[in-house]
DNA sequence: ACCTTGGATCAGATTACCTGATCCATGATA
DNA sequence: TATCATGGATCAGGTAATCTGATCCAAGGT
């Protein structure tokens, strides 16, 4: 096994080797010649060789010093490099949202944010686990749907919008599919997101429909794929009111029951984030930022 | 410029991350757990990420710690590698020696001191410049060609064997080219050591011979070759008796005036080595078993 | 012969580090 | 469900490693 120097005397060797002397070395390491003269000695005794040749004006290295700085010199600049990424990337805001969040909400918006904050470099990740997978050290905010605003009392919650839902399709499939009475969602085909796969549950839930069966239909990996499956005439997709506001004012989805709308009972869209970190510049002003496009 | 962690931290940090706690970490570094948490701690803080998520069973790196860890366990890997060769190299016996000396007579010789004394590995740089190369930084001994016994104080001398020096050619070379008195050397083909130059004419010095041109001749990279050349019949060498032992017993080379030997004023075959060293085992044992050579 | 440069060295000050005790959260055990 | 074991966090206090700053010394340059 082999054993590895003290660090810091590999250090101040490296430092002196590069700069051909201890004076440089020693301004380097804002500390006294002295200082470095002793940690040479100390890895020269460790190793038992010499590493510098002294003379008059500056080192000199030694065959043995020859073999060793390089190694060191290149292992050093290696770590330093992918720390100083590391300690970058920890200035970066790092966002986790879930896929059709993302893609039909925050994404369309995010280069608006860009815009106004060029300082603060937003790294947006898009996953499904978002609330599980949220605990405030890979990410700093993360998007979530929640109804229980209770959480461990060291997340802080920041509500946005409701998630208010109703059937969707496009005009071609109301027109093939007649959708008179909420009862004919029962010839429907409804189409699902299935990580939840609770749409259509919970809007039954809020709106008792007699004969529908709640599991048939199509399945798509997320919301945002079923919602461009119904435009295309797939079938009916329970629909967020936020999430599909284009498509529903551009008429590629319509709403064959506008009156029934669920609201609060399905949760929220909200921001969860560390109470620590909630007052981080770059925090507060995305999430002032967040809450403005989720009023307008 | 990328600047470097404090270093003792990022070894805590990586045996952490490689024992996948805090404890075994601890165990390696011979220290307590609250040590080991308080480097991760420091090191956290000064990237300014969290590096490893803590649960009740142990910890686990976070996406940041797994990235550092890696280039962390390859650099200190790779350095405690070379300084573990650096050190061991030490523990040779480093012999710098000219070359006619050491492929004449050291190196026959040192297969029997590798037999008597395996546990030394002897490595054996041959080099012409070896008292101006010799400062006891890369090699413990060093052999040379000394007249004058006085040097740097810190510099121990051990006398060998005295430098004996006499004009010498194959029979092959007598027979055409007699040299029945010294002065029918101004006829031979005269052949040289180019790096010294000076056998010659610090052999004509102690027997002054008229008419001899010590410039005239062959050179030769170094005194074996110029003896081999003497033994393939191309002139008249400048023979030591101790290293053209073998060729003078077997007969391959002859001396013309066998009672003109020159004595000491050419010097004095002796090892040289730091004072401070001289009595090291591995190197008081060298130093013997060299002089039993000599002598025998 | 003088001066400048640059490393070696030492006593004393300072800082970083380690210890060892205690606390706390979590998951296993009964 | 209470208890225990595990493993990390934390803190005050002591110790050891490290740094400072003065002084010394050797080697080149002028």
């Amino acid at each position: 096994m082999p054993k590895l120097p003290p660090l810091n005397a590999l250090r101040a060797f490296e430092a002196a080797a590069r700069h051909e002397g201890f004076i440089g070395a020693a301004e380097e390491l804002h500390v006294t010649r002295g200082a470095v003269s002793r940690h040479v000695k100390l890895l020269e005794e460790h190793l038992g060789v010499p590493l510098f040749r002294r003379h008059a004006q500056g080192v000199s290295l030694t065959e043995a010093g020859r073999r060793l700085m390089p190694v060191l010199t290149e292992s050093f600049a290696r770590i330093a490099r992918e720390a100083d990424r590391i300690a970058s990337d920890a200035l970066d805001l790092h966002i986790i949202c879930p896929p059709a969040t993302s893609i039909r909400w925050l994404l369309p918006r995010l280069d608006g944010f860009r815009d106004r904050h060029p300082e603060i470099r937003v790294r947006l990740t898009t996953d499904f686990h978002c609330d599980t997978k949220f605990d405030g050290l890979e990410y700093d905010l993360g998007f979530s749907i929640e109804n229980q605003p209770t959480r461990a009392p060291n997340i802080a919650v920041q509500g946005l919008f409701d998630v208010r839902m109703s059937p969707a399709c496009s005009p071609a499939y109301l027109a093939s599919h007649p959708l008179a009475r909420p009862e004919d969602l029962a010839q429907a085909d409804l189409l699902h997101e299935t990580p939840r796969h609770g749409d259509w549950t919970d809007w039954l839930a809020t709106f008792p429909v007699a004969g529908v069966d709640p599991a048939q239909g199509h399945d798509f990996a997320n919301l945002d794929l079923a919602t461009r499956a119904a435009v295309m005439g797939a079938g009916v997709v329970m629909a967020d009111m936020v999430l599909c506001r284009d498509e529903l004012e551009a008429g590629t989805l319509v709403l064959p029951f506008p009156e029934m709308v669920s609201g609060s009972p399905l949760g929220g869209i909200c921001l969860l984030g560390m109470a620590d970190k909630w007052e981080l510049p770059k925090v507060r002003v995305f999430r002032d930022w967040v809450a403005e496009q989720a009023a307008g």
